[in-house]
DNA sequence: TTAAAATATCAATGATTGTTGATGTATCAG
DNA sequence: CTGATACATCAACAATCATTGATATTTTAA
């Protein structure tokens, strides 16, 4: 289930269609502040059970966060690797980068 | 129908679902070479004109590209600075950035 | 070995999103 | 004024996604 075989823009839009949900969003920030287990994440966001699970799974499907077992429990963390990778391509794609060898077709 | 006085969160979550999508991507790509007609657009991506329409909106309605009438040409272009705040968001979820301050509650 | 806790998965349903083809609107050229 | 061009909008439909409640799986404790 990883992602890293797909086309570049492939990969890209699963990455922003990741974080392009506000309960997805809060988690990654509560990731931020270091690895979790879900039974904290249910807690904090007043979730269900099984909606949590879905939306980890979206997350980790897409490469932005992984998992670890231990025992009973399941710790999330975020992946800096893709975090880094989604910034890079915010960063190529910023007006001005390609500014002169680009002249306009038409209009 | 601008952006500017959702919550944060929100805000973000429709910057990433702006981008959440192939197509828009592609046209970002090509707006990130300069501003762009729509003619230019719907020639390069293969797309039906309705199609390029609906997402150019989407992605206006987002705050990532701004649009000026010109004659009875419409040229779009990328918003600096929702690529710079998205950046910036990636920037300040990054993990380590709180370290030491976070405890866990559980587990 | 049984029971309970932590988490994942599934099926059903509803909500949101994307596509298509048709029609509407503005602007310009003749 | 008329017709053509560039683009937006709309309605209908299809596809994807999120939510819920129920059930399954894994692990540990008693």
């Amino acid at each position: 289930m990883s992602t890293a075989t797909l086309p570049p823009a492939t990969r890209a839009a699963r990455w922003f269609h990741a974080l392009s949900d506000e309960t997805r969003l809060e988690i990654v920030e509560m990731l931020s502040h270091g690895e979790r287990c879900v039974c904290e994440l249910t807690g904090s966001l007043k979730a269900a059970q099984s909606r949590l699970s879905f939306h980890l799974k979206t997350l980790k499907d897409a490469g932005i966060v992984t998992d670890r077992r231990d025992g009973r429990w399941v710790h999330y963390s975020l992946n800096r690797e893709a975090l880094n990778e989604m910034a890079e391509f915010l960063g190529a794609v910023k007006p001005g980068k390609h500014a002169g060898s680009c002249t306009r077709a038409c209009c």
